[in-house]
DNA sequence: CTGTTAGCGCGTTCAT
DNA sequence: ATGAACGCGCTAACAG
C-alpha cells in the first residue's frame, strides 16, 4: 500500500504538505494542493490512521459500551451515539456486554489499548472499578442509564424511581392493590431503583407490600415469560403485573396468553420502556417511556465537551424526565369491571 | 500514560524483552517474565496496540457492516461473527449503514483507515466499486446476505429466490390464486430474488402475474404499512399477502388490522424471516427462515481463514438452506372457508 | 507557503 | 536467554 511519502514523490513535494492536505492544516498553495489531490488520487492513498494517531495522540473514536444490544431501547441510545459524534467528526464502536461484567471488562481493556479517545459506559453492574480503570488510563467516560456509586464520574440517565412510582400510582388510582412487579437483577440499579419506586407507591397509598409480588430476574423474554409465571402461581393472584423492561413485558405477556388470561381485561400489564414494534403487539401497553435516543445524544455531548478539554467542570448528573404513555394495557378502573 | 520503557526500567530489563512477556514471544526466564509482570501491575501498563498494530501490520480486528441494527435478522448474524471471531482471538466493530451506500462507503473508508484485517460486508447496493475499493487496499472481504454482479469474492447467503417460491408454491397449494409481494429496493439482490422466486412460482402454476401486486418499498415497518394498504385498495382484493421480511411483515400486519381484516381468516400472510418476538405478535407468522447466526459464523470462518493465508483458494459461494415453518397466519386451505 | 528533523510506542532482525 | 538498532507511517515543532 502506499505511504505519504509515495504521494509526496510523485507529487514533488515533502511528505508534511501532503499531510496538510489531508488534514486541512497550515497553508497550502492551491496549486500544490491539486498536484497532491491528483497525486493521491492515482496511487488510491489510504491514509493510515494507526500511524497518524500514534502521533497525535488522539484516535478521534469514542465506544458506547452496552448491555444488550437486540433491545431497541439502546439501539434508539446508539442513533443518539452516532448522531452527535459523527456531526463532532468522531467514529463509534459499539460493545455489546449482554449484560455480563466480565465481557464488559474485555471490552474495556480493549477499548483501552485502541486508545480511544473516551468511553459511553452502560456498566453491566454496579461496581466502580471498571469505571476508576477508565479513568486512570486518563480516558474520559460518562455513565449511561445506570449508576454506580462510589465514583466521580459525569451520569446521564432516568429517574426510574419516580417513573416507577408513578406507574403504580396510576395503577393504585384504578383499584388495583395486588400489584407484582417482574425486574432486572439485583446487582443493576435501574432494577433496584423501580422496586423502591414500587414500593413507595404501595407504602404512601397505606397498601400492604408482599414480597412474593416482587421477582428478580434478567432483563428478556425469556426471564419476564419465567418470573410471570411465578406470580400467577401466587395465591390470591395480583390484578396487575408491572415489567422492568420492554422485554419482560414482552415474556409476560406470553406467559399470560398461555394462562388464558385476557390483558387488560383478567390482568392489567405495565412496563417500562417503550417498543417500535408496540404497535403490533395486542394489546397496546401502557409505558413509562425513557428518551433512549435524546440520553445517547445529552451523553455523547458531555463526553465529547470533556475531550475538548472543559475537564475543570465537576462530574454531573443529568437526570432526564419520563413520560407515562397510557394504552389499553392497563385497562378500566376496577370498580367498572363485571367480574 | 506507561509506555514499553518505563515497564522495562521498572523491572531492569530492555523494552523487547517487556514485549516477550506480553506477546509471549520467545524465550523469557520465569524470574525475569515475574519481575516484569510485577512491573506492569503496579504501573498499570496497558500496551499501546496503535504501536503494536503499526509494526506488526495487523489490527486483529475485522469489521462487519450491516444496513439495520435494529432487526434481530442482523443482530442475530452479528453474533455468529463475533463469537467465532473472539474464539480466534480477533475483535468486531459492527457498523450500521441504515441501508445508505453513502454511509456504507464512509464507514468503509473509515474502516481501511483504521487498517482492520478484513471486512464482512452486508451491501446496500448492488454495486462493484465498493467491494473493489476494499480488495484494491490488500483488504479480505466476505460478502453477506446478498450476492453482488461483476465482482470476485466470498459471498455467504441464502437462496431466496427458491426461498420464496416454495412459500408461493405453499399459499398456491392452500387456494390461493391472488398473491401480493411487498419487498424491499429493487438495487437489493435479496428484494429482487423473491419476486423472481414468486413469480416463477405462479407461471409454473399456471397462473397470472400482475405487476400491481408487486410493490418495492423499503425492509421497513412504515414501508410494510404503506404497501399494504396500496395492494389493499386493488380490486380485487389479493387473498394473500407475502411479505420481504420480517418488519415489512409487521407493518403489513398493522395495515391490516387498521382495515379491519383479520389474519388469516380475511388474508394469508406470510413473509421472510423470523422474529423472536415472533412469540407475542398475533396471529404467529408463518415464515421462511434463514439461518442468520450460521451465516455469521460461516462468513467469519472464510474470512478468517483467508486472512491465515489461504488466499490461493477460488473465491465461493455458500449458500445455506431455508426452511418454512407454517404458522397460523397463513391460514387453512381455501376451500374450506365460508365465504 | 514549504521543508527538515525528530519521535510517537512498539516489534522485527540480528547480534551476543 | 537477553539486548541494540532500526523503522512502521505519520505529524508536532521549528526553520526558512
Amino acid at each position: 500500500m502506499p505511504t505519504i511519502h509515495d504521494v509526496a514523490k510523485q507529487a514533488g513535494v515533502a511528505p508534511i504538505t501532503v499531510s496538510r492536505v489531508i488534514n486541512n492544516s497550515g497553508y497550502v498553495s492551491l496549486k500544490t494542493r491539486e498536484r497532491v489531490e491528483t497525486a493521491i488520487a492515482a496511487l488510491q492513498y489510504v491514509p493510515n490512521s494507526l500511524a497518524r494517531s500514534l502521533r497525535s495522540k488522539q484516535t478521534k473514536t469514542i465506544a458506547l459500551v452496552l448491555t444488550d444490544i437486540t433491545n431497541p431501547f439502546f439501539t434508539t441510545m446508539a442513533r443518539g451515539v452516532e448522531d452527535i459524534a459523527n456531526k463532532q467528526g468522531f467514529n463509534v464502536i459499539f460493545c455489546n456486554t449482554d449484560e455480563s461484567e466480565t465481557k464488559q471488562n474485555n471490552y474495556l481493556t480493549v477499548l483501552l489499548q485502541k486508545q480511544v479517545d473516551g468511553i459511553l459506559l452502560v456498566p453491566a453492574r454496579s461496581h466502580a472499578e471498571p469505571i476508576k480503570l477508565i479513568q486512570s488510563q486518563g480516558v474520559e467516560v460518562v455513565i449511561l442509564d445506570r449508576k454506580v456509586p462510589d465514583v466521580q464520574v459525569d451520569v446521564v440517565r432516568c429517574n426510574s424511581e419516580k417513573g416507577a412510582q408513578q406507574l403504580i400510582q396510576y395503577l393504585i388510582g384504578l383499584g388495583h392493590q395486588r400489584i407484582a412487579i417482574l425486574t432486572g437483577p439485583e446487582g443493576v440499579s435501574t432494577a433496584v431503583d423501580r422496586v423502591t419506586g414500587y414500593r413507595q407507591a404501595l407504602v404512601e397509598a397505606g397498601l400492604e407490600v408482599n414480597d412474593a409480588f416482587i421477582c428478580h430476574g434478567e432483563f428478556t423474554q425469556a426471564s419476564g415469560y419465567e418470573m410471570a409465571r411465578q406470580v400467577l402461581s401466587i395465591v390470591p393472584q395480583p390484578t396487575a403485573i408491572f415489567a422492568g423492561n420492554n422485554f419482560i413485558a414482552l415474556g409476560a405477556l406470553r406467559a399470560l396468553r398461555d394462562a388464558n388470561l385476557r390483558v387488560p381485561e383478567d390482568m392489567a400489564l405495565v412496563t417500562f420502556d417503550d417498543l417500535p414494534l408496540t404497535l403490533v403487539v395486542d394489546p397496546f401497553l401502557t409505558v413509562v417511556a425513557q428518551p433512549s435516543y435524546e440520553m445517547g445524544q445529552q451523553a455523547t455531548e458531555l463526553l465529547l465537551a470533556r475531550l475538548k478539554g472543559e475537564t475543570f467542570r465537576e462530574h454531573q448528573e443529568l437526570i432526564l424526565s419520563t413520560k407515562i404513555i397510557v394504552r389499553r394495557s392497563s385497562g378500566l378502573p376496577l370498580d367498572g369491571r363485571q367480574e
